[in-house]
DNA sequence: TGGATATACTTGAGCAGTCAAGGAGGTGGC
DNA sequence: GCCACCTCCTTGACTGCTCAAGTATATCCA
């Protein structure tokens, strides 16, 4: 069933699948043990801080915070509740809309976001390295990676 | 942010590695929504009685099961409870080791898997498809990803 | 033989996410 | 102006994993 007439060997989608599921959990836990034991955030912290960062003012209604993250919203609710208690993030109301309650970086969370970049930076690089991953690997890989989570809004499936 | 070092787009480590968490939660939810509609399992379930299955006489040690699924023991223990309680596993003492309970796949569990199976590798072929993956991609994208996955799956499913 | 240590597994507490329900605020038809 | 409906967000109950601790069994070695 999995064999297929073609060069090569057959890439059997459903294998291929599974192996991503695993590498993707092996990298988390590689960016929580380094992002934790240095900064004490997880990496969905850091991936958090880092959208709002990369949005225009440090800030961003926890909607929109839902939607680049691939969460619901009361994950981000959730989420975001620990990065306001230790200061990193501030609720700040929006003026026109008094449903929105924006999440935005504080100086402070501007700054230990400076510093996980490294941490996370360099983990990454490790990571893909010590895979004997070459540049040239990871340029194909992230061209491929793109399209397959490009798919963020919902889709019917049956 | 984006540094350009000669040959292509620079190939950010860190980009790559946050595009790979994304891509894989898509991809978990994909298979979650339709193995759990059409079987009432999750993937996480059909990944355990997979490797199950691959073992010699459908049965294997937790701990073995633990290592081959990147779990801790107490989540195989926890995740086996479900399937034992609707009968797709058992629980079966080891004859020279009182403490080993091998987790055995039932008949009927053998053929519950057979139909996940199906569905599965659908649901994987229509992903990739779906996101213009080539096999030339596939074969590509499974080669990195199994360098990625540390402790790699190796055997063929079929 | 028996005590120290190692291994296999389970359990309690906790964390990160889900969904479903609900409150508060905005918007449009009449 | 009013009321139905929509959006933004939070909360409660749940799942599925983690770690730490505990139990039971096996093994090693004086």
């Amino acid at each position: 069933m999995t064999e297929h007439t073609g060069t090569g060997p057959s890439p059997d989608p459903l294998d291929t699948a599974l192996r991503l599921v695993r590498a993707q959990t092996a990298l988390v836990k590689r960016f929580d043990a380094s992002l934790g034991g240095l900064h004490g955030v997880s990496l969905s912290d850091f991936t958090l801080l880092l959208h709002l960062a990369q949005a225009p003012g440090g800030r961003m209604r926890r909607v929109d915070l839902a939607e680049a993250l691939g969460l619901t919203a009361s994950g981000v609710t959730r989420g975001l509740a620990p990065l306001e208690r230790i200061g990193l993030v501030t609720r700040e109301a929006a003026a026109r809309d008094a449903r929105v309650a924006y999440a935005a970086l504080t100086p402070t969370g501007r700054d230990r976001l400076a510093e996980m970049l490294h941490t996370a930076r360099q983990v990454a690089a490790d990571h893909f390295a010590a895979e004997q991953c070459s540049p040239e690997d990871l340029t194909r890989l992230s061209a491929l990676l793109t399209r397959l989570g490009a798919t963020a809004p919902g889709q019917r499936i049956g």
